[in-house]
DNA sequence: TTCATACATTGACATCTATCTATATGTTTC
DNA sequence: GAAACATATAGATAGATGTCAATGTATGAA
């Protein structure tokens, strides 16, 4: 068993800069140099992170002349909440959830 | 706005022994000694990862005399939903996503 | 008190990552 | 075709990260 996807995925949201471009990105899609103005980043630097982001499968690009065009990936976001139920513990499941009896006090 | 909580955290993810440790803990509590058997990797180099998995608040820790017990938080997995959800879409909302006319045809 | 056990810390090292400058590629306009 | 523009790529660099061997620190047993 191999967790290089969900750690692609994990690695996709560990940068401050990646998690801004994501929330800009919630409010619809935008091309690259809109995103420019908002981050205090330079250009080739936003290429990288794009590609990270895309490569990941979080984002979508479209070419549209000079301009890229960039979306949230619905099949990304699916992946991003499945990978996180794989990982996390649910209320229900918590209560059936064995621990010590040290630790039952917390 | 700061987004270091939300990168703490998707670091703590990005590693594939911690994910696989994740798993172990989704059986129960462990205590250190049975998760370094299951790993292929050295007694200093699972401390650290552990350090890591409790200092995002994903992994609660307990010593019990020589023996170091961890276990899934439910706080934890209450915040990594909650970031998910924060950059992800949902279904609903991607239905008025605005997308301009040459990436819509995907 | 001495020794073995369980875990943490330290220090070193190789690799990865975010960032920049400089340059290349592709597109539109004149 | 030349110039201007939008983005990507290449190369360099500083800092972060995963790993290990060696050592430190508790704890329990003999």
């Amino acid at each position: 068993m191999s967790y290089s996807d969900d750690v692609r995925l994990a690695k996709a949201l560990s940068d401050e800069n990646r998690l801004a471009i994501l929330v800009l990105l919630q409010g619809g899609e935008r091309c690259a140099c809109v995103l420019l103005e908002e981050l205090h980043i330079t250009q080739p630097t936003l290429s990288h992170h794009m590609k990270v982001l895309c490569d990941a499968g979080i984002v979508d690009s479209c070419k549209d002349g000079k301009w890229m065009h960039y979306s949230l990936s619905l099949e990304g976001s699916r992946k991003l909440q499945d990978m996180v139920q794989r990982y996390a513990i649910s209320e229900a499941d918590y209560k059936a959830y064995k621990k010590c009896d040290s630790c039952q006090e917390e």
